[in-house]
DNA sequence: TTTATAAATGAATAATTATTCATTAATTTT
DNA sequence: AAAATTAATGAATAATTATTCATTTATAAA
């Protein structure tokens, strides 16, 4: 018999979020400025999150489960390991080009210090599946034989930093040069 | 006719908010604390820098001097493209393992609206030899034809996140481990 | 339609942190 | 050795920003 909370909200809350961090960097990032671009009143956002550090830590984790959704989504499933690992490079690699603002959010409070073990073991189970994709191609012969963990960083670091110089414009990312960068992703851990 | 500046103070000042922004995360970089690390009095450090923008300028810059004088050191100069690359990603590596925090240092203000055009702008002409040097390589069929911001992204980018893994400790960087990112980069990038 | 309940507000407060400044300590020059 | 000058100190202050709370507003249930 009252108001209920506000689903919308939580996402307007979560994207002016990310979209400060963009826009100002982590310096940019105060509650009462989070508050005015989602349009709501300071103490809203309390009603939502019990601290600052709680707001960061519920959004790095959706963020995260976002991406794995994203990866491992039955779309990306194909018949080979090839075609498997392009179908979820590409779909990083756009993840990464729509919401940078979300990358970077994840990279800038990674070692922030203000992410709870919990967080870091949440999000952490979230990549398990990729990272039993990516060992099952190395039991075939087909990857590398490296641990997933220095694998995952070769393709997603390199994704980061690319992604990163293109929103700087120093270079701009063409249809062909994506191309460019597939292969090098791929090129890199293929044996 | 009265007391010097300390050099050695600037070191000082640079290395406690390199490693307080390791440990704490930029969470931690408080000019009081700084100045702890530093085992001076918070106020001293106003002698050196006017603001904590000042600092983290100077910082940033020093630090990008430090790494473009190692990659284009003379012992890295080879007399083919190969070794000379392989010199120069090798020296970046161990710059990044040795120093994880000055590494992590300018990666989180990179983008942290901290840092002036002015920081920037000379950050960025301290690597145009790098470019250089790889365009030399791509016009003699050596190396893919793609932007060099995108070549660069690609190897730094790669060489962070695998850094970042092992600073984790999820796994161990060893001997043939490390030939194998080197071989990951070299692959990626050649024709 | 009324009532009960919780969301929403935003100014006020509390907490944190950058910066200043009066004082002291060093050290260079004469 | 004395004087002059500037570095160094750290407690006090100013500025910034997270959080609270008294009040208002919206809405689900009766």
């Amino acid at each position: 018999m009252a108001r209920l909370k506000d689903d919308t909200k939580i996402q307007s809350i979560h994207d002016a979020a990310c979209n400060l961090l963009l826009k100002k960097g982590f310096d940019g990032l105060k509650m009462a400025d989070v508050a005015k671009q989602a349009k709501l009143a300071t103490g809203t956002i309390y009603i939502y999150y019990k601290t600052k550090e709680d707001l960061i830590n519920a959004l790095f984790t959706a963020i995260k489960q976002e991406i794995s959704n994203e990866l491992l989504h039955p779309k990306n499933q194909k018949t080979d390991f090839f075609s498997t690992f392009k179908s979820m490079w590409f779909a990083y690699f756009n993840y990464c080009i729509n919401k940078p603002q979300n990358m970077l959010f994840v990279e800038q409070f990674y070692h922030s210090g203000l992410l709870t073990s919990q967080t870091l073991t949440i999000t952490d189970t979230l990549m398990q599946p990729v990272y039993k994709f990516i060992e099952l191609a190395q039991k075939n012969d087909i990857v590398r034989n490296l641990d997933v963990y220095f694998i995952q960083a070769q393709i997603a670091g390199a994704i980061h930093e690319i992604v990163k110089v293109s929103l700087t414009k120093k270079a701009k990312l063409t249809k062909t040069s994506i191309q460019h960068c597939f292969y090098m992703a791929w090129n890199s851990i293929r044996k």
